[in-house]
RNA sequence: GGCCAAGUAGUUCAGUUGGUUAGAAUGCCAGCCUGUCACGCUGGAGGUCGUCAGUUCGAGCCUGAUCUUGGUCGCCA
């Protein structure tokens, strides 16, 4: 075995300052430049690079195994830290040197089949195959020390604010509402099975029930739907609940935290309170309950404009309750061509716009795709709601109100997108609260919770309960970044007797509410403080403050699309031993 | 489950109208080289063009099916 050196330094540490200090390095060969009795080797560890010599002054034993070096190979480096004669201004550790005077071989490398240098575009498939290759490329450090400081900044900040970090079980008895659970099978109770939480929700209130008063986790939770580049099956929340709280104090809590976290870790003062909109007004305004407000674009609601218009289509859908909503995108007419237009147009269609109308207000005048229909003073009176300007576009789509909101929230972001508006430097916190207490079922009609079921109505509102359900609104809230949903929460039922009404509305019979959320109804019985709270996503906070593309990149070991994790080949055929133990049987 | 895109050397890609032995860069191997840092120079190795079937005198290229990967819609209380 060879000996091991007592490091003294990070590689990504040296600078001027350190110069004629001897220095022990361990990591892996970055790079090898040999120039014939002359050899760099560029050290790498997961601060960074440094470059190590070896010259004519180096023993010869030394040099000849220096000249053996080659790419990821592991060593430690004993030097002494000099300045360079020629500086590279491309790294922090680019003014010095190491000289080096003891080298140890630790073990040699294949070559990898990736690439280990953070522009490297190799295909995603390969990059997480070989993720333990991937992860030492300096970005995937960074990214990973990132994640650290957030969480420990996060542990932290709310163990000041009196919060108590307390684990909640991951084998726990399924709930069939919102998402698919996973499931793992009891060996015990052959054919019973636990499953994996959707997230520690009933956990934590019973802490609170139980006296924890402030509880906070860094919390796994696994949700078995499919995957997109901001959501995994197994993801990380930092998850709160409070005793004795309204939704206000919830709010001033966690925008003290992400003042503290923006300021510390990324330099960036923000403005508190945060702004706060009702989920009806982000609908109307942006068609969207997560608004992105780098960028105006808004919605606009046509139905007076076109009421007595030509155009069969406007008046079909205002005789059948839709609506006409339109976005006003600046500058869009001298941005987007015929072609953008069609391929725009195509892309609506996800979102179940059947046509998507646009005119243009130019120089030369104003067009559209229904000149047929409308008058130019038509035309301009709709260009006067948004207050339309000479090379500006609007897009209109009338259908029922949630295709109009969705087509067109998807339309003003894409367009921003493509015009470059979305600076990822830039931060817009917002608040959206006063969201529904129950949405349609798509399916059947039926009610659902938008939140979740334990989601307190507003208490003014109680009486619309049996009245109409859809106009009730409840005391939750989401934090939006940037158009990405951080987070959200709500203050929860505490009254046995409500809790009981919400899941009689939700169509559930006694029996099940008793066999699902009977131990939970039970304790509410005994004393239940006020209580409310809230999870963020970690994943997604982090992605968002390193301004990454998707959340695999703050991930060490994310599953691809298909929910696979390619390191380790998970999910897998397991032995039919195994099998019968449990009860099972696979065909 | 639907839609879109991609699949050619270890890696990233090019490949014309279907036409000789499929190219480049990088990486890898060998030799030379004292200030490189994307080191340089010389030489070399490296390919079931995702798979299968079809059209054709002839397919990396055209057609069909299929597999894989990414994005997205549905889904995500």
């Amino acid at each position: 075995m060879s000996e091991i050196l007592r490091r003294t330094s990070m590689c990504g540490d040296l600078r001027i300052s350190d110069v004629n200090k001897e220095v022990t390095l361990n990591g892996w060969v970055a790079k090898q430049r040999n120039l014939g009795s002359l050899i760099f080797i560029d050290l790498r560890d997961k601060t960074g690079i440094c470059q190590v010599v070896f010259d004519d002054n180096t023993p010869k034993e030394l040099f000849e195994l220096a000249a053996k070096l080659r790419t990821e190979y592991t060593v430690g480096i004993k030097g002494v830290v000099r300045e360079r004669s020629s500086k590279n201004t491309d790294i922090p550790t680019g003014e010095v040197e190491i000289v080096a005077n003891k080298l140890v071989l630790y073990s040699e490398a294949e070559t990898p089949p990736i690439y280990i240098k953070d522009d490297d575009n190799v295909d995603e498939m390969l990059r997480l195959k070989y993720r333990y290759l991937d992860l030492r490329k300096t970005k995937m450090q960074r990214n990973l020390t990132f994640r650290h400081k957030v969480t420990t900044l996060t542990r932290n900040y709310f163990d000041s604010c009196g919060f108590t970090e307390v684990e909640t079980p991951i084998l726990i008895s399924s709930t069939p509402e919102g998402a698919r659970d996973y499931l793992v099978p009891s060996r015990v109770h052959k054919g019973e099975f636990y499953a994996l939480p959707q997230s520690p929700q009933l956990f934590k209130q019973l802490l609170m029930i139980g006296g924890t008063d402030r509880y906070m986790q860094i919390a796994k939770c696994f949700r078995d739907e499919d995957l997109r580049a901001d959501r995994q099956p197994e993801f990380t929340q930092i998850d709160l609940e409070m005793s004795f709280v309204n939704q206000d104090m919830v709010i001033e809590i966690l925008e003290g935290y992400l003042k503290k976290l923006f300021n510390d870790l990324m330099g960036i003062q923000i403005q508190t309170p945060i702004m706060r909109m009702t989920w009806d007004e982000a609908m109307e305004r942006y068609g969207s309950d997560k608004p992105d407000l780098r960028f105006g674009f808004e919605l606009k609601k046509l139905n007076d404009t076109v009421k007595n218009c030509n155009f069969k289509v406007f008046t079909d859908c205002l005789a059948n309750k839709g609506d006409v909503r339109g976005i006003c995108v600046t500058g869009g007419s001298d941005f987007f061509s015929r072609k953008d237009i069609d391929k725009l147009t195509e892309m609506t269609r996800d979102y179940g716009a059947k046509g998507l109308v646009w005119i243009r207000f130019n120089a030369d005048g104003v067009t559209s795709s229904v000149n047929k229909f409308f008058t130019q003073e038509e035309l301009c009176e709709i260009g006067k709601v948004f207050d339309a300007k000479t090379g500006d576009i609007v897009f209109i789509v009338s259908d029922k109100a949630k295709v109009t909101y969705d087509s067109l929230g998807f339309l003003r972001r894409e367009c921003a997108k493509r015009m470059g508006l979305l600076n990822d430097k830039e931060y817009k916190l917002l608040w959206v609260v006063d969201f529904p207490m129950f949405e349609e079922s798509e399916e059947d009609g039926s009610l659902k919770a938008m939140h979740h079921p334990f989601t307190c109505p507003k208490l003014d509102q109680l009486n619309l309960l049996d009245v109409d359900p859809l106009l009730v609104r409840a005391d939750a809230y989401d934090i939006v970044l940037n158009g990405v949903e951080l987070g959200g929460g709500s203050v929860r039922i505490h009254d046995k007797n409500i809790q009981a009404k919400m899941f009689e509305i939700l169509g559930l019979t006694k029996e099940q509410c008793e066999e699902r959320f009977g131990f939970l109804i039970e304790a509410l019985k005994y004393g239940t403080p006020p209580h409310a709270g809230l999870a963020l996503g970690l994943d997604r906070l982090v992605m968002l403050l390193l301004g990454e593309p998707t959340i695999k990149e703050v991930i060490a070991f994310p599953k691809n699309q298909n929910a696979e994790c390619l390191v380790s080949c998970a999910p897998s055929v397991v032995e039919t031993v195994q099998l019968d133990e449990l009860g099972i049987k696979v065909k």
